[in-house]
DNA sequence: CAGGATCCGCCGCGATACTG
DNA sequence: CAGTATCGCGGCGGATCCTG
């Protein structure tokens, strides 16, 4: 890849991660380490060969590497990976702005990136653990006003769960509707707490 | 340019700013409006077709809007374009973390994006008016609490200069060097304000 | 079947020349 | 000074093939 050759930081890290698809990438890999089909089955249109020389660049970037866990390969985000996110945040947040009508035609939908848009919409004075659940997919929560940590996987150990159908979950994380007709077990306090900490009504 | 096609903030964004030299040219014009050839000067190694098509496309995207002031023509940010400060200024702080040998052979520098770093150290807590002048450039700094800003152009009422050689200024913003060789005039308290509000020594 | 590699075609982009 | 026109290359999209 041609780089700008300036000494600042934003033509650096554009040398980087300017690239297409690289973004979307390490925000796939923010909620968690995945194996090479997973990212590809989340990210429709970009193509095998791409995706590989993708990974290999960020692999020599030392964004990611590569982890075996359980047997299988996975990508990681390594800790300057994950030092992408407020920038992730900030450019996500700006591009949420140009989103009034709603999903255009031929918008795909992915709940991680609903949950994603939640890190930025978080204020950060309460904490605590809950898992959302939205039909067959789990997202384990913690929030504390130090650390933010959403991954999809099961939850374990936490003390209040969230539940709705994907459509509901949906309709709340991205447009905007009404915390209520999701299904609420465990800790109630601990799901005011999560509501609180996001501003919600 | 092909969309990304998802219903999410960072490819929309991306979509739009996602291009080659996108971000760089929003970056020059954080410093005030600039003329055509003023852009393409800043910008090494971006050729002018690319550039006509680059601010055609940011002008329909409403990033940027031509403006004629004495009898020039001028690109300026439009609201939404500042709105992109926050994502610049994260993204290249990841990107400055990267740069430690100092500038690698065939590296440009230029004050402005010294000058822009800034804005990402600014902690806030004063405010001022100063005037920077590094040789024959000239800039003017403008930092409160709730607005910070940033031009290069000759400054009017500034309560006071801050004065150095290229070169001085050039080791100040961008190697870290001491404050100390550079030449004060005016209202010393406004420099010690505008230090304390960068974190200076 | 997961995890890639290989080949082809197009268009975004770089370099240069040209115009009002 | 402020762009437009033309050409060529390489990054990227699409499809297929390989390998454990």
């Amino acid at each position: 890849m041609k780089r700008y050759q300036q000494y600042c930081g934003l033509a650096k890290a554009l040398d980087v991660v300017g690239g297409r698809w690289t973004l979307l990438i390490v925000r796939d890999l923010l909620l968690g380490p995945r194996r090479y089909g997973e990212i590809r089955g989340s990210l429709p249109g970009l193509t095998t060969n791409l995706l590989a020389a993708r990974l290999k660049e960020m692999e020599e970037a030392e964004i990611l590497h590569k982890i075996t866990l359980h047997g299988m390969q996975l990508y990681a985000l390594t800790a300057r990976g994950r030092e992408l996110e407020p920038a992730i945040l900030a450019l996500g947040g700006w591009g949420w702005k140009r989103m009034h009508g709603g999903p255009e035609e031929d918008d795909r939908l992915d709940l991680r990136w609903g949950i994603l848009s939640m890190k930025r919409r978080y204020s950060g004075i309460e904490s605590g653990h809950v898992c959302l659940v939205a039909g067959e997919r789990r997202f384990d929560l913690r929030f504390s006003p130090d650390l933010l940590d959403f991954q999809e996987r099961q939850s374990i150990d936490a003390s209040a769960q969230i539940q709705g159908t994907l459509e509901q979950v949906r309709a709340w994380l991205f447009m905007g509707a009404t915390f209520e007709p999701l299904e609420v077990q465990g800790d109630l306090s601990a799901v005011a707490r999560f509501r609180s900490g996001f501003g919600l009504p």
